[in-house]
DNA sequence: TTGCTAAACGGAGCATGCTCCGTTTATGGT
DNA sequence: ACCATAAACGGAGCATGCTCCGTTTAGCAA
């Protein structure tokens, strides 16, 4: 990429992220006030703005290690995928915030996005396909809808002490991919 | 009730709740400004405020009326749980504030939630009963499981332009209804 | 060393959600 | 008709998200 940042911008986005960091693994990061981690940046709103055009973005930037750690245990690890979905469920429970970014990577249609989401899908897909060549589940469900399906849980009933809940919504999703017939 | 409402106090909530209607019509209501619902009322914000504490109980002051007629519905029609789904999934895409009015609905635990949730619940369950009688779908299913279900499917993919991705999730969801084995 | 300019900075400013509290008033009793 | 007072009113005020723009400066070329 040519499009290097000069040194005082890469360096204000530095301090910012590492404040993000902190204040997100304050509470989840889901209302961590934006002005305020600019404030302990020691930084101007505009400027975390101007690197972090959305919370999204800022999310991301923060937590996209730990998702590509989650993406290469479904690559690498053995195909259980009750357990990998359960592992990202709980991430998601933990960092509420990423929870959100999910449904808006999920639903637009970016560059960024899109990219974001084959990594993902990617990822998932071949768990689901290791799966389904054991005759654990069936083969002919999409890994975005899977996915979206995940998203959808930790939407609603992503919170903390909504584990038994989402744990029923996970087993109505295996049964809906259970190669029964 | 002992508790009636101040003469003035009625006439302003029923000028909110006419704003609010015309608000929400607008735009599904997801975004309406509260302080410009108040000021078409002709009322303060405060006023406002004082009379529906949360945008929640806004929002369902005005849609309570619909939700009753679906859930009408799910009791006196032939049991077609899908199409009754269907219908359910698409009012909340044409409101989308209620969708997250469900959400909170769905997690809350106060006496005013547990009514509403009952009201759906019980009436969603009588349709997957009557369903189950006829060996349409599984009989071991909570309705609640089922309902958040739904709620989880608006919100992951409630736009109006993801009705095909969310159609999807309701196969995936009738999928796992299915009374197979 | 000295300019020049694109890039970066940072905060004022606006809209919104929600709260708090001093002021006004409907209503029932005398 | 007159009060007393609980109830209702309404907007000032604070925090937050996000934008806009005048000011400063890093990095480069002469």
């Amino acid at each position: 990429m040519a499009d290097r940042l000069r040194a005082d911008a890469k360096a204000n986005q530095d301090l910012v992220l590492a404040a993000a960091r902190r204040a997100f693994a304050r509470d989840g990061g889901a209302d961590a006030s934006l002005r305020e981690i600019a404030k302990e940046a020691g930084v101007g709103i505009g400027t975390l703005y101007r690197r972090f055009p959305t919370r999204e973005d800022l999310v991301w930037a923060v937590y996209s290690g730990e998702v590509d750690r989650i993406c290469e245990e479904a690559e690498t690890s053995a195909p259980h995928p009750r357990a990998w979905m359960e592992t990202f469920l709980d991430f998601l429970a933990a960092k509420r915030a990423m929870a959100d970014a999910l449904k808006v990577v999920l639903a637009g249609d970016e560059e960024r996005r899109l990219a974001v989401r084959a990594r993902i899908t990617g990822a998932l897909g071949s768990l689901l396909d290791t799966a389904a060549a054991e005759g654990a589940i069936r083969d002919d469900v999409a890994a975005l809808d899977v996915l979206m399906a995940l998203g959808g849980i930790s939407l609603i009933a992503g919170e903390p002490d909504q584990r038994a809940q989402a744990g029923r919504l996970l087993d109505l999703l295996m049964d809906g991919l259970r190669p029964c017939r």
